[in-house]
DNA sequence: GAGGGCTTGTTGAAATTTGAAATAGTGCTA
DNA sequence: TAGCACTATTTCAAATTTCAACAAGCCCTC
């Protein structure tokens, strides 16, 4: 291939998919051998968890996971199948609806922390030393703030 | 949460993860905007454009793209149909099945890859100093070399 | 040289995800 | 206050992914 990026570059972009992609396919086989959770479910009720009044809109929501309008809401109403979360329509804009936690939804979070959190160390975080970790987060942080809402809205200023 | 992370480690995590679902949502996105490739495909096409004989057994295919087999058959016969990969029966050993980059797959990863490459660089490495992508690399390298015990153990330690 | 226990890959049904269109509500402008 | 453009979310069909069998071939040992 002609690249054009430099093989120290390319090399670096392999590992880092490559080994993201493992990365995420163990922490869900662990979290699902050690709770009933999937990642998506873990994620949803950390975010609920901290959210004040533990509960967030569905725009907010998929825009923090990264997820799909659609598929959130499925997400979601598999979730309140579940128990994990109970859903209210928005007081101020009747448009939108909120997903809440519930206490079981608290439980399970509980629950499975733990265990992820020590999955999470021991496939990742126990092997970086404090530099890395300086690295890593000062490189994602600034990647997170340079890809804001990919998906659609804010992107196409003065065009109509 | 009880978090068994320091503060730090945690915002670590926490920056990778979003920002890395980001990016590959991202790259998705321009990649399918510019060629008729998923992220999937492309992969692929790399993978095989770069295989000795452009050819890989499917358990190495789905080894190295991190696909469960079932994925990587449903994967590979999609390709086929629009003829960017053809399929063979391994004369070595004839449970297997090889799967062939065709002339129009290559033609499709060369149209393809300046875009995507220029995505990579837009989105990711144009914004890393050389120390970062050092880091990076190192990191990468080594939770690869760590994490491979997941599935399958098919993997020689130092080659390729 | 047949059986048993692996490994390779496929299949089919069920679950999930996507993408386009539908539904409902907001808020501006006239 | 009606009309219109826009936003938030859901719905539905189609595409993809998983999961649990299954078929086939390999690799022993006896």
């Amino acid at each position: 291939m002609t690249d054009s990026l430099s093989p120290e570059r390319m090399a670096c972009w392999r590992a880092y998919i490559e080994s993201s992609q493992r990365l995420f396919t163990q922490l869900e086989e662990d979290l699902r051998a050690d709770s009933e959770l999937s990642f998506a479910d873990y994620h949803v009720l950390v975010l609920l968890s901290e959210a004040p009044g533990q509960r967030l809109r569905m725009g907010e929501l998929a825009g923090r996971l990264v997820f799909s309008p659609s598929r959130l809401t499925y997400q979601i109403s598999s979730m309140g199948k579940r128990g994990l979360v109970s859903r209210e329509s928005c007081p101020e804009d009747r448009r939108g609806s909120e997903a809440v936690l519930t206490a079981a939804g608290l439980l399970a979070l509980r629950d499975a922390a733990p265990h992820h959190l020590a999955s999470v160390r021991t496939h990742l975080m126990d092997d970086l030393d404090d530099a890395e970790v300086a690295c890593l987060t000062r490189v994602f942080e600034r990647l997170g703030r340079r890809l804001p809402a990919a998906r659609d809205a804010s992107s196409t200023p003065a065009d109509n």
